[in-house]
DNA sequence: CTGTTAGCGCATTCAT
DNA sequence: ATGAATGCGCTAACAG
């Protein structure tokens, strides 16, 4: 007969479709479709089993895409992500897979490695694609390229960062909260000087929204005792040449402010790591942790291994590293992040008409070494 | 008329069908579809331009399903990941990307988070929604759960792991060179005791290499001149307890050692940190960075902010925070990796049937301060 | 309960 | 150079 031998399945050279199966179990495709569709109900347990036995003969899986195509929806949503280097990211993702493993979605995860120019065409492709929703977390879309996407394309959910003129739910975390407590922390801890470090704003509004809390903590500071002062430093990452240029200043910055403090050792600081008589009086706050990083590589460059007594560091976001390298941080919510950003997703896929709704989630501080005195 | 007004895109509420344009350009579908493949030539110039008026106009974008359904590829290959958090995951994926992009693929990533239940999940969704080959780096895919790709399937290529009796090509690291020259560089810093430090094999054949090639550099290194000694150790990381009992152990070994050579102050070790009168005679050699930063988590608990004058460590993978905390490492060419995997898939999908292929890349050593004496 | 029919959006013969 | 017809694999009315 034609049926395979059971032990030497030879590779079926085409997949079986419903319409195999309907043959070889002697019945309609209708059939077969109910079953596959769970409508058990309305089979006799003998087609059934029948059924039941050529799927399984056949190795007989349905093609997604032809489900898709005639009912109008594939259940694939897509995952837009900034940067998957950043492990903010990647916590993120587990808790949007986790979403869509709970509610039958497929996440078509795309990750536009920090470049606009990606972005634009992965949302394309998704479009294209025809995912059900999108859950977006983008560098530098503006609204037209978001414009077949959100109001009257198909449902987006920003992640993180808004985005200008577009109306969809976000879901991140509570930035001014975040960054107002990570402030308050190095001010408790007595830090005179604070320099809030953050890469350039492009369209990323929880940049902006960071550093206008920062602002915000050490105007109502200085408001009440404090004579501390606050900085803001713009560190564009992808540019070596300019990171290496506002690290220099940097330095110069802090130096000052030693020098005016106890000993006058200016300029380019040779290694300065064990003369822990100046108590460390300078605190960077890291707006994430890829900043984070950079600044402790420089720090520990120039101040050696002991760079952690000469200026504290506060890094929201919190990498696995950070315990191994003792920096205090704020912890994200990320793994919920992800999946809030689903669960709205999913609800306006359903048709939900709500109004754009924003979700805050509060962040956590970990405090370790880097910043106590 | 019906058409749009140009201020005005009231946001289709459907996305404008290949019938739509045809309607719209005055023309039937034949030719639209001829546009949409490019065969311009065959199209009078007049026709192309109303055609692509009307696309422009219809905001029309081909629903790459439907064509999927119909030529019978749809230009999606599943990229199967086992574990996202480690960043050597995520810097092949942004090899397979490029790649993909260059060669008009679409890699539909799929996060196993280290579940060997997930990893099969996924497999059998990436076959129902009918990739055309999967990149796999699994956890615990056995040859079974792979039938349906690989052999007579869909074409399958391995990452960082082979499979075992599965026949497919493979991309990874030359993980026995990697190791040889790792155990070497311990070697040649005088380290007396090396313990190579690994996961529970699970199926995953690189790890065992790894194990076997530090066994054979070792031997070879006794027969010469050494006196060196070797050790394995299996650290499970997603079992904490398990993790805990071993490091103890490894603390007891350690102390041991160090005992052997000068002070005797076994036992439980209270954080000796300020006693670097016994240099350091002891090396872990961490398989991959999971487990390196597992260790140095834990070190620098037990010894405080100088483990590092205590015991050294060397990890293979290189992920960021090496060069922050100063460990040394052997860097796998991981972008490389991944390019040429989706290189090698490409093929097979376009029909090669070349036997199975291995392409084992270097690994390049990194010295930083945590090997040095 | 079960099978027949008619498309989903598109690419492809095959005519014209 | 162009269009009408057919069908990819599947679901959703409609009949029986």
């Amino acid at each position: 007969m034609s049926t395979t031998p059971p032990g030497t399945p030879p590779a079926a050279p085409r997949r079986a479709t419903i319409t195999d199966v309907a043959r070889e179990a002697g019945t309609g495709k209708t059939s077969i479709s109910r079953y596959l569709n769970g409508e058990m109900s309305v089979l006799s347990p003998e087609l059934r089993a029948r059924i039941e036995a050529a799927i399984a003969r056949l190795d007989y899986q349905p093609n997604q895409m032809a489900r898709g195509l005639k009912r109008g929806r594939n259940r694939l949503i897509g995952m837009l992500v900034a940067d998957l280097t950043n492990p903010y990211s990647v916590e993120v993702l587990q808790g949007v897979e986790a979403a869509c493993h709970a509610l039958g979605l497929m996440p078509l995860i795309c990750h536009a490695a920090n470049e606009v120019e990606m972005e634009r065409r992965y949302l394309q492709l998704l479009t294209t694609y025809r995912v059900e929703g999108v859950i977006v977390n983008a560098l530098g879309v503006r609204e037209e390229t978001l414009r077949p996407v959100g109001g009257g394309g198909i449902p987006a959910v920003l992640v993180d960062r808004q985005v200008e003129g577009l109306v969809a739910d976000m879901v991140g975390l509570d930035n001014r909260a975040a960054a107002g407590l990570g402030t308050r922390h190095l001010l408790e801890q007595g830090f005179e000087h604070i320099w809030f470090v953050v890469q350039p704003f492009e369209r990323v509004s929880s940049r902006q929204l960071r550093v206008q809390a920062f602002d915000h903590a050490m105007r109502a500071h200085r408001g009440v005792s404090g004579h501390a002062r606050g900085h803001t430093l713009v560190l564009n990452l992808a540019d070596a040449a300019d990171v290496e240029r506002s690290l220099a200043g940097l330095d110069r910055a802090i130096d000052a402010v030693s020098s005016g403090a106890s000993d006058g050792s200016g300029g380019r600081g040779e290694r300065g790591a064990d003369t822990p008589g100046a108590p460390a009086r300078v605190a960077l706050f890291a707006a994430n942790a890829p900043v984070a990083l950079c600044l402790a590589l420089h720090l520990k460059a120039r101040y050696g291994a002991h760079w952690q007594t000469r200026v504290a560091l506060l890094s929201i976001d919190d990498p696995d590293w950070a315990e191994l390298a003792g920096i205090t941080t704020i912890r994200q919510p990320t793994y919920e992040i992800g999946y809030r950003a689903v669960e709205f997703l999913y609800e306006r896929i359903e048709g939900a008409q709500t109004d754009a709704r924003d979700c805050l989630l509060a962040g956590e501080l970990i405090v370790r070494a880097s910043t106590s005195r």
